[in-house]
DNA sequence: GAAGACCCCTACCCGCCGTCCGGGCCGGAC
DNA sequence: GTCCGGCCCGGACGGCGGGTAGGGGTCTTC
């Protein structure tokens, strides 16, 4: 049986949600509450599986809460009524493993309770939608890219380089390594030459695409 | 009425995904196919609003096929026994709006093909989770704080930082602006000191961090 | 209208970066 | 063994990068 715990400032919201999900046979709704505050005492002693937490409320709202309730050890379902990028970002920074829109059909809303509670993740189709464009365009494509193109640096090399792209300096570089600030000059050039990079700064970048530090 | 296309090598896959679509009232499937070239001739004949899009096939395989595909104008959704990470990079990447794996539940995946008509996406709970994770780590967090520093500089501080960005040295960059090395070496002075930064290369990975080129 | 603040530009000095050259070390080929 | 190649190290030079000081231009502010 999954335990959840039902937040929002409107009742009546609260009511029709505890509705829909005590229709299913293995969901049960063991709190309700009405602000952050309330949300937060009530994961601290109910320890439900899932929150299900509005975004606005008067008082403490449901992303500033979020944290604390995914410390307390429960899976958290953002709910709001409009799906704003803003909303999304801070949800899903905050630890949140769903964001569903208020008009979720009760069928899809009882099945993101049970997905989450199973360990994995729910969001309205519209963010997906979303997720997948910034995804699809800022995706890895440049990053195996990179990767690809630091591939004749042997080991040694590529560790000064990555010490390089975090900006720091060749004497740094030498007592961080234990070794002459001469030998770095002589990896980084050989990086150079092997990459047909022309500034150090290239290498950073490079390596920053990769993703790697 | 949804129009749909299911392409997978083994017909008794094929035959459980018309069987289940098929019970849905605003589905139907129009076609079938067993590998990449038949889906794309099918999806040209038919003009369907949704392709179900094996992964694994013999010949052309489902990622391969899958931006022609969508060039046609179907939406497609991905099918695949294993969510593998290189899996579902190309195909969003390939301009897929769906991935689910074979062990969906009937209902969802008819809720998917309506999802995926109505304009929208929808990954499997897995996926959604890893992509979750992926963006929170490396979501525009990191790029907003680095916008945040970046505002002390003036317009023409950034516009030459921007090109050390890009790993231009300061000649290359007095050339292109058309003014003397000395200038370029005094804003670039003048933007290290503001950021506190002891490198041109921190300025470079400030830069990139805010997504700016 | 004068002071001040801000931005943009320029000229010189020094330290760091990058290149060229060379040596020691370990692996495989024959 | 010997040779060979790749990798890691080091030293000495030229050039680029960065710091400091200062001049001219425009817009606010009193």
């Amino acid at each position: 049986m999954i335990r959840v715990v039902v937040v929002d400032d409107e009742h009546l919201v609260r009511a029709g949600l505890r509705l829909i999900l005590e229709a299913a046979e293995d969901i049960t709704v063991v709190g309700e509450a009405a602000d952050g505050a309330g949300a937060l005492e009530q994961t601290h002693r109910l320890r439900p599986d899932v929150v299900l937490l509005d975004v606005r409320m008067p008082g403490v709202d449901g992303l500033t809460v979020a944290p604390e309730v995914i410390a307390a050890g429960a899976k958290v379902i953002m709910l709001t009524t409009f799906d704003l990028d803003e909303y999304v970002h801070r949800a899903l920074r905050a630890g949140a493993v769903g964001f569903l829109l208020k008009d979720t059909p009760p069928r899809e809303l009882a099945a993101a309770v049970r997905t989450v509670a199973a360990g994995n993740a729910m969001l309205a189709p519209t963010v997906t939608r979303r997720m997948i464009s910034s995804f699809a365009e800022r995706g890895p494509a440049r990053r195996d890219a990179a990767r690809q193109r630091l591939t004749p640096l042997t080991p040694r090399e590529l560790e000064i380089v990555r010490e390089v792209a975090r900006g720091l300096g060749n004497a740094e570089i030498a007592r961080r390594l234990t070794m002459s600030e001469a030998t770095v000059k002589a990896h980084v050039s050989r990086a150079l030459a092997k990459l047909q990079a022309g500034n150090r700064v290239q290498l950073a970048i490079l390596v920053h695409d990769a993703d790697l530090l």
